[in-house]
DNA sequence: TTGTAGGCGTTATCAA
DNA sequence: TTGATAACGCCTACAA
């Protein structure tokens, strides 16, 4: 078989016309018993599968989800896409992924891309480099189209569409408030800047959890890093010199690599994890989980954020009168509790 | 702009005809200047895009690689993707992901669902329930229809298409070989079943490494755990009474996973790494950087793949007459040294 | 220089 | 019960 088998060929091969088959095909009562047998026989026997192109360009529609993410390496990310997937396949949608590894130049073409007809919707997490330029036309663009759009974890204000966000703040307090628990008192941050909306929101929750004890805020424990998706070298150097110039019995990241470096640091001078130093981290990535000492962390239930994000988009995409009301959905986070803090008996 | 721009509405809008508002956009030289740019102003004006479904229809091309693999989680995966994303952007072609979670099912209805006019040719590496049901039939039946197959990493014999590997063997006898090297004679591996290409091919070359050291061959030091992906709770078990029941100084493993696993076992009896214990693993990925010790590691170059891949593809899509003949290219890896290993002088 | 017609693969409407 | 026709959005050979 070399060609792709289509209604035509299948027409003129049983001598009836394509509308014959069409209906055959589709089960139609209009087709008798005796041609819709043999059509639909044939047609299995080749294995015909409608093709999915011409369907969209028919029904205006393409029953496909279009999900843009910075980065893919996050077991976060994972998580989430696997949520999507789920929910999508039971609605009988389709998933299309692309990345922008955190490229503003890339986010962009791939939005145009798929907007031009490859897709109902979006799914999307904005990079970082759109968030430092604040240039969210493409988005914008996709929106005045009638195209609904739901932005996830990186969101950013003034967009007309839902948000599903986890909620930083609460999970980075719960983080700090376990480190206050355990009985530490000296707690450091390692952040990032606040143009990142996820960064902003786990150092205030860092905040309030501190002032919620009546534990004094020391502006020199609080390190905030260039980019929340890695540790190069700098920021490996502005870790070491942060553990060794404080005096700390606890210290939050609000990512794992942050973590790790932090525990390296802390090795090398001698102390131990969690006797001397506690450390919890956000997102439950391989690294927390294969660490030595194992990480304390704040779970951020991607998968559950995706199923969510996922029914967001589908119901906007099946009632199609657009209503102007956009949501804005929290998904909690938890507390696993590991090697790196000290154990604590209720919970 | 409620509904998308097109041609029709541009003519209506201009009066004149489809076909002139689609050659004046195209800078056909048939149209008068003046009604070239009149034209050419509306459509930039109100943000004209070609609609991609229709483009494919009627081409008969999509344009469009899909991408189909087991997992995203792993570092591996990623670097592929990016290879592939960069030399299809290069060439004008977009990239579609679809994860096969290591499910048969997921991965026909994949296949099918982009097989049916959504994609041009695939990029594939088969999940582990389709190794083991031997069941190529989505596969042989895209290759039927006449649209190129391009496999990587986890290949499959039988099936009409261009493969590209990592040296798997020559990868594993590399790692097998610095630990030698650095003075290790009792080497134990940990990998997994032999239906899993991979991991096959590297305990070949941990065989080999060793036969050629003069280093007799100890079944008891082979241990093959069930799933080379994940390492749950039985997994960690065996590696635990592995390392508990052999008299080690070296352990080659097939993956991150399984290295960090015995990690934690050999330091749980006390020993350190690498003074008592070295390890080496396969993939180079977040794990073995970040852990403690840093991992020595074979590193698979898998954008190279990715970007390999991508090129064979391409190329066969360009040159539609179809040869029958169907390429094997490997990847070279190379060792990375770090602190799980002894140092060595040269390299 | 511009417009008409046909086709890519489907489906829906209406006519035979 | 079956078939012809138009339409989805685009392109192109050919006619005007």
């Amino acid at each position: 078989m070399r060609r792709k088998l289509t209604l035509k060929l299948i027409a003129q091969e049983l001598d009836v016309s394509i509308s014959t088959v069409s209906k055959a095909l589709r089960d139609s009562p209009e087709i008798s018993e005796e041609t819709r047998e043999k059509i639909k026989a044939y047609a299995k026997k080749y294995n015909y599968k409608p093709n999915n192109i011409a369907l969209s360009l028919k029904n205006r529609k393409t029953n496909t989800i279009g999900v843009i993410i910075p980065q893919i390496v996050h077991h976060f990310f994972t998580t989430v896409i696997r949520g999507i997937e789920m929910t999508a396949r039971e609605h009988n949608y389709n998933v299309i992924i692309c990345l922008s590894n955190n490229d503003f130049d890339k986010e962009v073409i791939n939005m145009e891309l798929l907007a031009n007809g490859s897709t109902d919707g979006f799914i999307l997490s904005v990079s970082k480099e759109t968030m430092l330029k604040e240039d969210y036309h493409h988005i914008n663009e996709v929106v005045e189209q009638g195209m609904p759009v739901v932005m996830f974890d990186r969101v950013v204000e003034g967009i007309a569409c839902d948000r599903v966000l986890i909620d930083d703040k609460a999970g980075a307090k719960k983080g700090v408030m376990h480190l206050l628990k355990t009985g530490c008192r000296k707690i450091g941050i390692l952040t990032s800047h606040d143009y990142n909306s996820v960064a902003r929101l786990r150092t205030e929750g860092y905040i309030e959890a501190l002032n919620d004890a009546g534990v004094a805020i020391n502006e020199d424990l609080i390190l905030k890093l260039d980019n929340i998706d890695e540790c190069g070298e700098d920021c490996h150097k502005r870790i070491k010199e942060f553990v060794e110039n404080n005096e700390l019995d606890g210290i939050f990241t609000v990512n794992e690599l942050f973590a790790v470096a932090a525990a390296r640091y802390i090795q090398e001078e001698g102390k131990t994890i969690p006797e001397d130093i506690s450390i919890v981290c956000f997102t439950d990535g391989n690294l927390s989980q294969h660490f030595i000492p194992s990480l304390t962390t704040v779970s951020q239930h991607g998968e559950e954020m995706g199923r969510k994000a996922a029914e967001i988009l589908i119901n906007k995409l099946q009632r199609d009168e657009e209503d102007e009301d956009y949501s804005t959905t929290y998904i909690d986070t938890s507390l696993i509790q590991r090697e790196s803090t000290h154990t604590l008996k209720n919970r």
